[in-house]
DNA sequence: ATGATAGTTCTATTGTTTTAGAACAAACAG
DNA sequence: CTGTTTGTTCTAAAACAATAGAACTATCAT
């Protein structure tokens, strides 16, 4: 069982929080995990789209800045927000990000299973 | 008198905004514009160090962004914080980045014309 | 006019980011 | 074992961003 590298929530960064999240397809990644609450790598729209690897870095960046966690299952890789933390370390910032958001809001795909 | 571009305020992105935050020398040019309330080029801390044309950069970001508002009064360059507007287009969003912000503070320099 | 001040514009360097192709690895299905 | 799925790692190209030196413009003071 393969570990994967996460920053512990008082090591995150505000600045690579912003970043991070400057990025539309990041934006829409964070977007559809907190309207989902977990999903494969496969799981989002803007997937396929992007090559493979292009997605892999982009959830390497949100990892990093702390935003998300990847728990391996298997071979796929669960991706959660991390929501709860993310908000006792900076209160109402992931809120009102993703309020001023959602004008913009792209949606995830249909669940697989539930098709 | 010279007028230089801002974009209006339905025209900024939250992208651009969280792009311009996420560079520590210009967080601050807003944490000391939040503090301060209108400033001169030469009054923010940190515009020694950095050559002026560096600032001259981040400052066109931060205006391009829609953050800041810039005058030009005589030879200086008075800098303001679009806040009402931007408190208005994406609710808490400022309050919220400052308050994140305010753990990693540089206060502005002491006034010249108080000292 | 001369000089100082405030900041811009131009240009270049250096480093970072986004993107993706190709080869790879690990888990699962038959 | 063979093939498919799920995603990674490696590598490289192209685009972009941060920095600053030098020359410049405009204002203000003497």
């Amino acid at each position: 069982m393969k570990t994967v590298f996460h920053p512990s929530i008082k090591e995150v960064r505000l600045e690579n929080i912003l970043y991070a999240l400057s990025d539309p397809i990041r934006l829409s990644v964070v977007q559809q995990l907190e309207e989902r609450g977990e999903m494969t790598c496969g799981e989002f729209n803007c997937a396929e789209q992007k090559g493979k690897s292009t997605m892999t870095h982009h959830f390497k960046v949100l990892r990093d800045a702390g935003l998300i966690h990847t728990q391996v299952e298997g071979r796929e890789h669960l991706t959660t927000l991390r929501r709860k933390e993310l908000d006792s370390r900076f209160p109402g910032l992931l809120d009102s990000i993703l309020s001023a958001a959602e004008s913009v809001k792209i949606h995830a795909k249909p669940r697989r299973s539930s098709g």
